[in-house]
DNA sequence: CGAGCGCTTGATTGAGTTCAAAAATCGTGG
DNA sequence: CCACGATTTTTGAACTCAATCAAGCGCTCG
């Protein structure tokens, strides 16, 4: 029970075992069936969300009713929407689940009372937001400038685990291409002899 | 000499002059020509900048040599690399005026002696940070889903001041599309009657 | 006043989309 | 374990939006 999330956590920030059962007052871990939504648009993110097992997108369907997909979260990564958390606004995110799922749910308590009794956790999560922001920023500039086959490459190279467990026209989605586009991207690089993983 | 500055400030965080005064010694107002570079590639981002007057920009250069545009800051904006900041690592980008400007530097060390000296100061620093958050993510959204004319729409609602100053070929870059895009978009606009500003 | 830069316009090209349909894969119940 | 239906992936052909290449115009600033 929260094993994963805890030693995630200890591998990050010290955390001693009393101060981990102190906090996890504020840890709800559910599991969650392949499909489950966990965040719909016009709600405010109540919960961030820590991936013990499986896989979580979230996405924003636009008024052609496409889905762009913001992001993945496997074992060990955070989801949420930090715009919809911080400033209290309605999301424009779904966040469901790709596989059946363990999760770990928390809020904005939980943060404030790590904040307050972890040293470190502060500057931890303040590490996070800029990760975030250097990811995002990664991410605009590739789709400013590159090609579908780079955006592509690009993936493969930096979630190679992804890859395999993600359906192809997420993978799309998430590059900013159709499902068409992104097979036949792959017969290019498969036609040039390139090995995914 | 800095007047514009401590105005800002003053509207969004409670700062005495005494507070103020404290904190001058960690500013420097430079006047910058047009052209000036601020920040270029592989250096590593010491200063963030405020506008007091004119206009600076930030941008990518990719390696066919083209321009993508990642911010434009004019009078009472912020701009800086976080991320190098941050993790003290070489920047991508370059800073540099569009117009001759009065420009406030700044650091680390400023940022750190204001949240010790001022209430609220490292909170609406955090506001900040989630603000950027919440714009980049409008702006990948806009990426994967609009059209250019969609998007150029949105940048003249956004930013009517900069729509005037800022060369088309820039607003071009920034929207990620070529200058002869953004005039055939234009004039498609101009056809449908569409008044700018 | 002339050179250069920014903007426009035209013609052509190309990357990626759309629509349609076949092939492969997956999941589920008999 | 197999079979059937549903979902994914692939393939093909026509199309579209935006890029590229090329030329001309107008302004400004040196």
């Amino acid at each position: 029970m929260l094993d994963v999330f805890r030693s995630y956590l200890q591998k990050h920030v010290h955390v001693s075992d009393e101060q981990f059962q102190q906090l996890s007052k504020y840890l709800k871990l559910r599991k969650v069936g392949k499909g489950t939504v966990l965040l719909s648009p016009g709600e405010i993110c109540e919960h961030s969300f820590f991936v013990e097992k499986g896989l979580l997108r979230s996405y924003t369907v636009d008024s052609a009713g496409k889905e762009h997909i913001i992001q993945f979260a496997s074992e060990n990564w955070f989801l949420s929407d930090r715009s919809s958390i911080y400033f209290n606004e309605p999301s424009d995110f779904f966040i469901d689940a790709i596989e059946e799922s363990s999760v770990v749910f928390f809020d904005k308590e939980f943060l404030e009372y790590a904040s307050e009794i972890i040293k470190g956790f502060r500057a931890y999560n303040d590490r996070m937001l800029h990760k975030h922001i250097l990811h995002m920023q990664k991410r605009l500039n590739s789709l400013l400038g590159f090609t579908a086959e780079k955006r592509y490459m690009d993936f493969i190279k930096l979630y190679p685990n992804l890859t395999l467990r993600v359906p192809q026209w997420m993978i799309a989605s998430y590059l900013g291409i159709t499902p068409e586009s992104l097979s036949r991207v792959r017969k290019e690089l498969a036609q040039k002899n390139f090995k995914p993983g």
